[in-house]
RNA sequence: CGAGGUGUAGCUUAGCCUGGUAGAGCGCUACGUUCGGGACGUAGAGGCCGGAGGUUCGAAUCCUCUCACCUCGACCA
C-alpha cells in the first residue's frame, strides 16, 4: 500500500471504529444473509446458507462417526409437555411462540381473523427435549432398548426482544443430539464426548480456538445438571458461547417417564442428555477472522476455495484465457483437500477487473488466481492469499501440486492468529481493583474495545455473579475443564474461600 | 414490557422549527471513452414523503391515533 495516502478498506466502518456496525456490513458485503420482512427471522442467501451447508455435512459425519443417527421430531409441541420440568418452563416459557388456533377466516373488514381454537395449545418448539422425552418414553422397555443415540437438524423459535443476524434470530438453523442411557456414568461419558466433538470441529474446521468448561448455576439450561460448553473470543474482545453440551440427569427421564427394566430386574429411570449447535457458529466464524476488506473463510469450511480471475479486457486474447483458465479448472478440480474435492470457480463476468477482485475480497474466498495473456506467456499465475494479503506470481505447476498444502497453511495460520489474539487479550486477574479496571474503558462516552478473557479465583456464590452483571455486564463464562481449579485460596472479589478459578468475559 | 429516538426512491439522506404540492449522493438502465485493479462522461428510469384521521384555501411539514424500526434497560444458542 502507499504511504502517501490512508488505506482503504472495503468494509466500513472499520472493527476499530465501530465493531457491530462493521459485523453488519461484512454480511451484506458477503451477501450471506439479511433480515426479512418478519421480526427477528433472517433470509440466509446462497453463500451465507453454503457455509451452513458445509458445517452440517462435516459436523454430521462426526455424529455418525461417534455412534449417532438423525431422526426428525415434531415442529409443534403440546404446551403440557413444556410444563413437565418446573426449571425447564422457567427457562422457556417467556419466549415461546403459541399455536393456539387451527385455521382462518375471512372477518368483516374482509381481513382473516383465527377461528376453530385447539383444545391445548402448541408451542414451537425452542427446544424438543420433551418431545424427545416422551417418545423415548414409549421406545425404552429395557436396558436392551438404551442407549438412544439421536440427532436432528432443525430449526426453533425463541421470541427474543433483540435480534442480530445469526447471533440471535427469533428462529433459527441447529442440530440438537437427545440421548438416554442406563447409567449415570455412560450419560456424563457421553456429554463429555459431544464437547469435544464440538471442541474439535470449533478448532480444527472453523479454525477457532476454544475454551471448554462448565457453566455455573446461574448460566446453565434450564433443566440440566450440568452444562459444558464451548466459549471462542470475538475481535472485540467478548465471548461466544459457540456449542453446549448438557448432562440433564434423570430430570428430564423422571418428567416425561423413560423407565426401563434394568438387568438386575429393577424399574430405574434413563440418564439423558442434550447438546445442541446453531447458525450462530456462521457469526463466530465471521468474528473470528474476517477483517476490515471483509468475510475471511477457513479453508475447510469454504464454499470456493479458488476463484480463477481472467483478465478478459483484450477482445483479441479473451478466447484464448478461457481456455486457459478451463483447463486450469480442471487441474485444480482433480485435486483434494481434506478428504474434499477442491472447489473452484472461473469469474467470467463482463466486470471491470477490480470490482471483481474486491467482491472475491468481501466473500472471503481463501485463493484468487488472476489470469490475464501476459501470465499465460510464462505459464504463470498471480496468486493472492485472503488471509495474509500476500499477493505473488506463482508457476502453475509449482501452484497446482502445492493447492492441498497451501489450503492447510492458511487454514493453519488463521487459527494460530486467533489464538494469539485470544491469549493476548487474556489475563490473570487477582484482586477486585485490578478486575473491575480489566472491564472498564478508559474513555466513557466512546468505550475503546477492551477487557477480553479474565481468569480469576472466586468463591462460586450468586451474589458475585450478580455484581459483576451489574457492575461491569461481565459474566462467569466457564470454569475451565483444564485450569478450573482455584491458584490462591481467597475469591478475590469477597475474600471468601475460593471454589473455582472462572473465566469471566462481556458477552454476546 | 419500562425510557428515549426515527420513519421521505433499492440504500444513505436534505427539506419539517418558520405549511405553498419533493431535491441530492450511491446503486440501477442505455450509449461512449476506459480496463493487470474498487473508472469517467452523457442521457434516463425510479417517490400516493410508514398508515389512518383531523386543522387549513392548501400538509412531507402542525395536531391526534396507529404501525414498524433503532438505542438504552430486563431476557438470551
Amino acid at each position: 500500500m502507499e504511504s502517501s495516502k490512508k488505506k482503504k478498506t472495503a468494509i466500513e466502518p472499520t472493527r476499530e471504529q465501530d465493531y457491530p456496525e462493521w459485523y453488519q456490513q461484512v454480511i451484506k458485503a458477503a451477501d450471506l444473509a439479511e433480515n426479512s420482512p418478519v421480526r427477528g427471522c433472517m433470509v440466509i442467501k446462497p453463500w451465507g446458507y453454503s457455509l451452513w451447508e458445509n458445517i452440517q455435512q462435516n459436523m454430521d459425519k462426526m455424529f455418525k462417526d461417534t455412534g449417532h443417527t438423525n431422526a426428525y421430531f415434531p415442529l409443534f409441541i403440546p404446551v403440557s409437555y413444556l410444563e413437565k420440568e418446573a426449571e425447564h418452563v422457567e427457562g422457556f416459557a417467556k419466549e415461546c411462540a403459541v399455536v393456539t388456533h387451527s385455521r382462518l377466516v375471512p372477518g368483516e373488514d374482509g381481513k382473516l381473523v383465527p377461528a376453530s381454537p385447539l383444545e391445548e395449545p402448541l408451542i414451537v418448539r425452542p427446544t424438543s427435549e420433551t418431545i424427545i422425552g416422551e417418545m423415548y418414553a414409549r421406545w425404552v422397555q429395557s436396558y436392551r432398548d438404551l442407549p438412544i443415540l439421536i440427532n436432528q437438524w432443525a430449526n426453533v423459535v425463541r421470541w427474543e426482544m433483540r435480534t442480530r443476524l445469526f447471533l440471535r434470530t427469533a428462529e433459527f438453523l441447529w442440530q440438537e443430539g437427545h440421548t438416554a442411557h442406563a447409567t449415570e456414568a455412560e450419560a456424563v461419558e457421553e456429554t463429555e464426548k459431544m464437547l469435544e466433538v464440538y471442541r474439535v470441529f470449533a478448532e480444527e474446521y472453523m479454525a477457532m480456538p476454544v475454551i471448554t468448561g462448565l457453566k455455573t448455576e446461574g448460566e446453565k439450561f434450564p433443566g440440566a445438571v450440568n452444562t459444558y460448553c464451548i466459549e471462542a473470543m470475538m475481535q472485540d474482545r467478548k465471548a461466544l458461547q459457540a456449542g453446549t453440551s448438557h448432562f440433564l440427569g434423570q430430570n428430564f427421564s423422571k418428567a416425561s417417564g423413560i423407565k426401563f427394566l434394568s438387568e438386575s430386574g429393577v424399574q430405574e429411570y434413563a440418564w439423558t442428555t442434550s447438546w445442541g449447535t446453531s447458525t450462530r457458529l456462521i457469526g463466530g466464524m465471521i468474528m473470528t477472522h474476517s477483517d476490515d476488506d471483509g468475510l475471511v473463510l477457513p479453508p475447510r469450511l469454504a464454499p470456493l476455495h479458488v476463484i480463477i480471475l481472467p483478465v478478459l479486457h483484450d477482445e483479441s486474447a479473451k478466447n484464448s484465457v478461457l481456455e486457459y483458465c478451463e483447463s486450469l479448472k480442471k487441474e485444480i478440480a482433480a485435486k483434494t483437500y481434506a478428504g474434499r474435492e477442491v472447489r473452484v470457480d472461473i469469474d467470467k463476468r463482463d466486470l471491470r477487473g477490480g470490482e471483481k477482485m474486491w467482491g472475491w475480497v468481501k466473500k472471503g474466498v481463501p485463493l484468487r488466481v488472476e489470469v490475464g495473456p501476459r501470465d499465460i506467456a510464462k505459464d504463470s499465475l498471480f496468486v493472492a492469499r485472503r488471509d495474509t494479503g500476500e499477493k505473488k506470481p506463482v508457476s502453475r505447476e509449482e501452484f497446482v501440486a502445492n493447492l492441498p498444502a497451501l489450503l492447510q497453511e492458511i487454514q493453519d495460520n488463521l487459527f494460530a492468529r486467533a489464538k494469539k489474539y485470544r491469549d493476548e487479550n487474556s489475563a490473570e486477574i487477582t484482586n477486585k481493583e485490578d478486575f473491575y479496571a480489566y472491564f472498564t474503558p478508559k474513555n466513557e462516552k466512546k468505550p475503546e474495545m477492551h477487557g477480553g478473557f479474565a481468569f480469576a479465583d472466586y468463591d462460586g456464590s450468586e451474589e458475585v455473579e450478580d455484581m459483576l452483571r451489574k457492575d461491569l455486564k461481565v459474566t462467569v463464562r466457564c470454569i475451565p475443564l483444564e485450569g478450573g481449579k482455584p491458584k490462591g485460596d481467597k475469591c478475590i472479589f469477597t475474600g471468601n474461600p475460593a471454589k473455582y478459578r472462572a473465566v469471566f468475559a462481556k458477552s454476546y
